[in-house]
Formats: structure tokens, C-alpha cells, sequence
DNA sequence: CGTCTATTTGAATGTACTCAAAAGCGGTGG
DNA sequence: CCACCGCTTTTGAGTACATTCAAATAGACG
């Protein structure tokens, strides 16, 4: 049942099967009805996630009240708000569920256990911050120099199969756009 | 003549002055004329800088040739393209002084033995990618949900200062606008 | 002092937004 | 299983934000 995630791992480091049970036993296991939060702006967020399946969002809400989503998390994704769960601050993000979804999920105590057991995830975690800001510089880059158009085909390539799992509104928050634009957009291009 | 930087440390740690040696004693020391560069697109970035003073950017060219500024980093700053640093792998980005500039650095290998003689330095240096991560987070959701000029706004609160010390087409391509743009916007607001 | 680059200005254009209305779709209860 | 309600997507007209191009002006540097 926890292949996935241990398929991650071996993404990035080499584990025996005696690491593999030291680390599953300290997985939480947990699943998540569509539309509920597994974090608040304004908490502290206590948990770094696994997406076994389903999918995750977070999202930044606005003075307006207006939701812009900075990121996505289906399955074999990573989620958590990293400022939030590594410095102990209340997160400005929230995350939730877009659908029925199911995580395995580390305590930062829980990982920190794991580092003194399992050394070698010290790699893999360095690994995955690195990995997170290459995607936020990225992103940046593209905000600074692509058209919505180009921006839109990048989402598309970067989350191969799941533009027709979510709604195009979330779509087009993340993309920095008007879900009316997007809608012309695809029109337009037959996309 | 290393007061700054051990102000810097002193933000999140607290050093003796025997580990202040410590670090002194492993710090390169450099300055850099203007329009020179510390690191080229394709390049390793080799080392982390501080900026003593003078200040540095960081940017990238896109396939048209274009510039578009990443980050600026003014004196008590920490400079480098992080992913390349710390996973060794070649960088997208450029990283080249406005001004003429006074750097620290630290390669890798010595950072490594720092963390080892100065244990301490790894929360902060933990810190430090926590904070580049808030930043980067930050700019992505100002993209995404606020006008130019809001950006703007936030551009001279965050750096506050600098806006006088560089040219206006820096200022202009970090903000994701045209330098036209940016002059337009300047003169209706009497900014 | 002259050259080169940066900034300003203006006109025309394009990209993306707002608002509002209509159509589509999904879930829920009868 | 159908009908209805609420939310999402589409569509269109009018508008605002930001761009391009070009020319004029101002600044920086050798």
C-alpha cells in the first residue's frame, strides 16, 4: 500500500528494505473528503503531506477575498507549506483537498526521528526543497516573461492529465487569469 | 572589516568569538567592478555571496535574449542561485554587479566544514532558504493577483532605497513591464 | 566633448479584465 | 429517475492595462 511514496524515494536515494519499514512506520495515513482543508492561513502547519492519490491545492486568499492558487499536488506529489512547517509560523497559504484524496503524512518531530534513523532522507528532503524552489523560479520567470497563452501550455506540460481532473477556475488562478479569459483562450485555440 | 556579515549571523544566531573566528577564517574575499559577472548561464555557481556593498542581480535570459531580473541583492544580502549551488548542477541564471561590489564568499566544501566546526550554522543557513523560499512565494503571489504599480509599491518597500541606485529597465524587467511602462507610470503617479 | 545607452513621450495596438447574461453540469432530494 | 438548484463555464460588449515602435531628450562615461 505505500509502494508510491517509496517509489519517490528511490527517485533520489537508495533505501534497504530495513529503511523502507523504519520509514513507513512513521507514516500517517489519512484521507481527505473533497473541499476539506488540511491547512488554514493562519495555523501553523504541523505536517508535511504525501498525495498517495487524489489531489491537493494551495491557495493564498487576498484582501478581496479572492483565491490565487500557487500550486497543485496530485498523486506522488509533495505538499506542505514549507515556511509554515519548518520555521513553525503561522502559514499565509491554505491547502485542500480538490477531490477525495488520500496522504501519507510526517510530523516535523516525525522527520526529524527519521533523520537520525534514516540519514540518508536528509538528501532527500534537501533534494525536494531544492526541487520546490526550482518550480517557484520557474514560475516566476514565466509570470515575468511568458503571455497567459504560453503560461497556460507550460501548466499543461508540468501537470500532464490533470487539467481535466480540476475546475478551469483553479486553472486559471494559478495562471494569473480570469477563468472568462481562459475560456476564450482554449476557444480561440482549439485547445 | 567583517562586521556586517557577523551582524547578519547575529539575526538568527548567537556566535562566540572563537566561532566567529571560525567563520571569518573561511570566508573568501572579493571585489567585483561593475557589469562584471559572478556567475553565467550553463556555469556551476561555485560559492554563496555576501554583499558587503554594492549590490548584485539576478536574472535571466530568455530565447528572444531578454533580460528579466530575478532579484536584486543590495548590501547584507546573500547571493546565489540557490538550486545550482546546492545540487551542483548547472545554472540557468545570471548573477552580475550593478555597482561596483564587495563580496564574501563560501564554497560549498567550506560550508560543509563550517557546519561541521560551527553546528550552529546550519539552522541559519536553514533560515536563509526558508526566507529566499518566503520571498519567491511572495513574488509569485504579487504576480499573480496585483497590478503593476502595486508591484511596484512593494518593489520600493522591500528594497527600500535601491530604486535610485539602479537603472529604471532593472526595475522594470523584475517587475514584469516595459522600462516605457514603468517611465508612464512613474510620472502619472508623481512617483 | 562626443558617443553610447537610458529615459521620456506619444500614438496606435494588443492583451486581458469587468460585468452581465445565458448555457451547461453536477449533485441532491423528492 | 427526474427535476431543480447552485455553481461553473461560455459568450459578448465595452474598457483598462500594458505593449510596441519610433522619435526626442537626457545622462553617463571615456
Amino acid at each position: 500500500m505505500s509502494e508510491l511514496i517509496l517509489s519517490n524515494f528511490a527517485m533520489h536515494i537508495d533505501l534497504s528494505p530495513e529503511e523502507k519499514m523504519r520509514i513507513v512506520s512513521r507514516l500517517q495515513h489519512r484521507k481527505i473528503g473533497k473541499r476539506n482543508f488540511l491547512l488554514r492561513q493562519g495555523e501553523i502547519d504541523r505536517n508535511i503531506y504525501f498525495v498517495n492519490w487524489g489531489c491537493l491545492r494551495m491557495f493564498y486568499t487576498d484582501q478581496d477575498g479572492s483565491e490565487h492558487n500557487i500550486c497543485f499536488y496530485p498523486e506522488n506529489w509533495w505538499a506542505c507549506d514549507n515556511v509554515s512547517f519548518f520555521k513553525e509560523t503561522p502559514a499565509v497559504n491554505n491547502i485542500q483537498a480538490l477531490e477525495e484524496t488520500e496522504v501519507y503524512s510526517l510530523s516535523l518531530s516525525n522527520l526529524e526521528l527519521l533523520f537520525t534513523e534514516v540519514p540518508k532522507l536528509e538528501r532527500f528532503f534537501r533534494i525536494l526543497v531544492q526541487n520546490g524552489f526550482d518550480l517557484y523560479q520557474n514560475r516566476i520567470i514565466a509570470n515575468l516573461s511568458k503571455t497567459a497563452e504560453e503560461r497556460y501550455v507550460e501548466f499543461r506540460r508540468l501537470y500532464s492529465g490533470l487539467e481535466s481532473r480540476i475546475a478551469q477556475k483553479h486553472i486559471a488562478t494559478y495562471l494569473g487569469i480570469t477563468p472568462a479569459f481562459l475560456s476564450m483562450m482554449r476557444k480561440k485555440k482549439g485547445l
